[in-house]
DNA sequence: GTTCCGCATGAATCGATAG
DNA sequence: ACTATCGATTCATGCGGAA
């Protein structure tokens, strides 16, 4: 099997006109956020974010096949003291462009941004859009599941044990990355509320987000050979995981360092003969009891 | 001290208007959300329900003091395989009438309703809309405090004892957990990702919320004395517990049989003795913490 | 090799200060 | 008056170094 991994530079609007119709099984994609700075990365304003982000939906919405889904990673942010309502507007104008909004889970940032105001709480939570061309689509359920048992008492355990498993961490983790206990027979669906840390090491490439994240999603909606694509690629997290989870994958970065970061770490194509693909069996253990 | 409880039956919106300007310290209530069906609870169709809300948010605004708070306990609805985007529009008709959308903070439902759907999963969260009349308003963050969740520290000392301790720690953030234990200078400041469960037992009435719910928003928004308002009182859970930590209430319901049984089960007016104003104001978190 | 501890830092926000 | 910049605040996490 050869997995491909495409990597551009460029900007998303127009390089996604030269990507087929209907090629792409998964997006997903974290944009740079409003911001009402100038100098920061991507700093689109608050009310010119709409406006910049359609022209870019309606490629995806065209290169997306009608069994393909797409997640937005979002946030509003805090202007004069009020949260900003360009979020709301995107997915009522998406809407309009012929996108349905199946869903909304929940991004539960365990380690949040620290800090104390007089008027509200440490920041905690983000949105993750699930967008659809179709009301029927891919959805491999199975793939995602979750012991059984209480939440609360499952996470002391992991944290209590986070020294042991360090090495094993970053690989694993679904929700989280206890991978020890997913040799419990009893599973059970997760919900559309996701417990995961942000990591906080030493990325060049400021808004990554967690390896779990497009992990989690990747293994929800497709399967290996499946194309994954990520327009704000960034410090490419989602292409680097699609490669090791063998989905071919695209990237689209508009800023030369961080293009050049992921072109360094990254093999356009990836050959899997028969035994690499059993090593990779082997560590993703989930793979092993979820049913194909 | 004497705290009033005030029930009334009928239209929220008629009955709003015979209550004084800028009288209410917290409004915090959970509506009846749109639904297809037409003879639940309550049952507004869903391309109703915002010019079926606009007109009682405004008498809202005008009954909230200045410096007061309104939670919106709301989520919408699944429709035709899409999530409605009644809220959204919503929030954004708010804004035009005036409210500032200061905050949306998510209540993570630890035992969601059970099911299995083809194509999503159990829903396990809800919003918490916080509206505001003015940027300034009250808050009292030191209230609502909960541990320290650093158990790397703590990880392998004194087992037993952490264990209890656990339990009680930050994933519950303060809801439903004995505070009486906290130690002041362990203490974190909350994020704005509420983890509670739901209350299982069979309520009367659909809709309750857990009483941990409108505590943890009443610690937060008001002192001892303030007035609470819940426009859909329901089963009169706001009521309930806003009477017993001594905040004056008032609570609307239109459906007869939830007005009388709310009747039945308060009593309109409670008197406080040994109460010692000037003391209260610096004696209040040592009290809160050792009564609780 | 494991366990323990210190420390940097992360899609933050407000309010004060400077231009 | 208005905008741009900066310091203070604050905590979960994982890495690195030491025991």
């Amino acid at each position: 099997m050869e997995i491909k991994t495409d990597i551009f530079l460029g900007d998303s609007k127009e390089i996604l006109k030269s990507i087929s119709d209907n090629s792409v099984d998964l997006i997903i994609t974290s944009p740079p956020y409003a911001d009402q700075r100038k100098n920061s990365y991507g700093g689109i304003k608050t009310d010119e974010y709409v406006n910049w982000f359609l022209p870019i939906s309606e490629q995806l919405l065209r290169v997306l096949k009608p069994s393909g889904t797409f997640i937005l990673n979002i946030k509003e942010k805090v202007v004069n003291g009020e949260r900003s309502t360009y979020v709301m507007e995107l997915i009522i104008e998406m809407r309009k462009q012929g996108w349905f909004w199946t869903e909304e889970f929940i991004w539960h940032k365990k380690n949040s941004y620290p800090g104390k105001w007089p008027n509200r709480f440490r920041d905690s939570w983000e949105r993750l859009l699930q967008f659809n061309k179709n009301k029927k689509f891919n959805m491999y359920q199975e793939e995602v599941m979750v012991p059984m048992g209480d939440w609360a008492k499952n996470r002391l355990k992991k944290l209590s044990e986070t020294d042991k498993k360090r090495d094993e961490s970053k690989v694993g983790s679904g929700f989280g990355k206890n991978i020890s206990n997913w040799l419990n027979r009893d599973k059970a669906y997760p919900t559309n509320v996701l417990h995961l840390a942000t990591e906080c090491n030493n990325k060049k490439h400021s808004a990554a987000f967690p390896e779990s994240l497009p992990e989690w999603f990747i293994k929800l909606f497709t399967k290996e050979g499946d194309t994954v694509l990520d327009p704000f690629t960034g410090s490419g997290t989602t292409n680097i995981v699609a490669q090791r989870m063998n989905r071919n994958s695209i990237g689209i970065e508009i800023i030369e360092d961080y293009y050049n970061i992921v072109k360094e770490k990254i093999n356009s194509t990836k050959y899997i003969l028969f035994r690499q693909e059993g090593k990779y069996e082997k560590t993703e253990q989930k793979r092993h009891t979820a049913v194909r």
